[in-house]
DNA sequence: TTTAGTGTTATACCTAACTATAACACCAGA
DNA sequence: TCTGGTGTTATAGTTAGGTATAACACTAAA
């Protein structure tokens, strides 16, 4: 796992971000122990408070599941969940801003479509 | 102006962007005044540092003139340099990301478009 | 029962980004 | 020259997010 750091947001919320991501690509599965709070901090050279609040907002989003003395897993469902609530958000929140920008610059989807970034 | 503030973001950035927005829009002009630093920091109860930080970013940027004991004017050329700028930014860096991201979610824009979110 | 792996927490310190309050420096017009 | 508008800056304090180092607590397996 390499994350490239921006100075934007705050480490544990872009690890949070990343470890999404991950499960949804599948890296990890339902079910998957992922990597340790000690070898994260460590790869990265990350304090390990900062690596548990990236952990802490999982298990809060109901993505992870702690158990002590063992390390975090993956919560059954998570996968679905995931995909469902970033569709979700896409569709009610992004797509919506995203055509009013479109818009304001003066670009069309058509005329997008065209550049043959799609196929 | 009214700014909904998001707690992610800094202040200075915040302010930032909704003023680059504003003169995209039309609300201030090439050669207009600005609000003054006292006033948007009495508007918003904001200190005048945070407020000046963002000018001082706009200053950098080119877009805004600093006129010391006068005001904060938009510079000649302001609203086409960001114009510019925004839409080169969106076609190299966000469309391509959001192409991705649309056949990541098993959408198409295809069917985006039908929504009747466009027209 | 020891060991080596988990997550958690305490202490102490740093920095960026704020806050409030106040003073300083500049400029145009009455 | 004064006044009322500009932007700027100093002082002092708060909070979030981070750092390093170390210790504590739990669990499975040898």
């Amino acid at each position: 796992m390499e994350i490239s750091w921006n100075d934007r947001d705050p480490i544990y919320r872009q690890l949070h971000d990343r470890l999404v991501e991950m499960i949804l690509e599948g890296t990890y599965r339902n079910g998957d122990s992922l990597p340790s709070v000690r070898q994260i901090s460590a790869d990265h050279r990350i304090n390990p408070i900062t690596v548990s609040k990236a952990f802490q907002l999982l298990v809060e989003e109901g993505v992870v599941e702690k158990k002590r003395g063992l390390g975090m897993y993956v919560m059954m469902g998570a996968t679905e969940k995931l995909a469902r609530d970033e569709k979700k958000f896409f569709l009610t929140e992004e797509w919506p801003r995203l055509v009013e920008k479109i818009k304001r610059l003066g670009l069309s989807i058509e005329e997008l479509l065209e550049e043959g970034s799609v196929k």
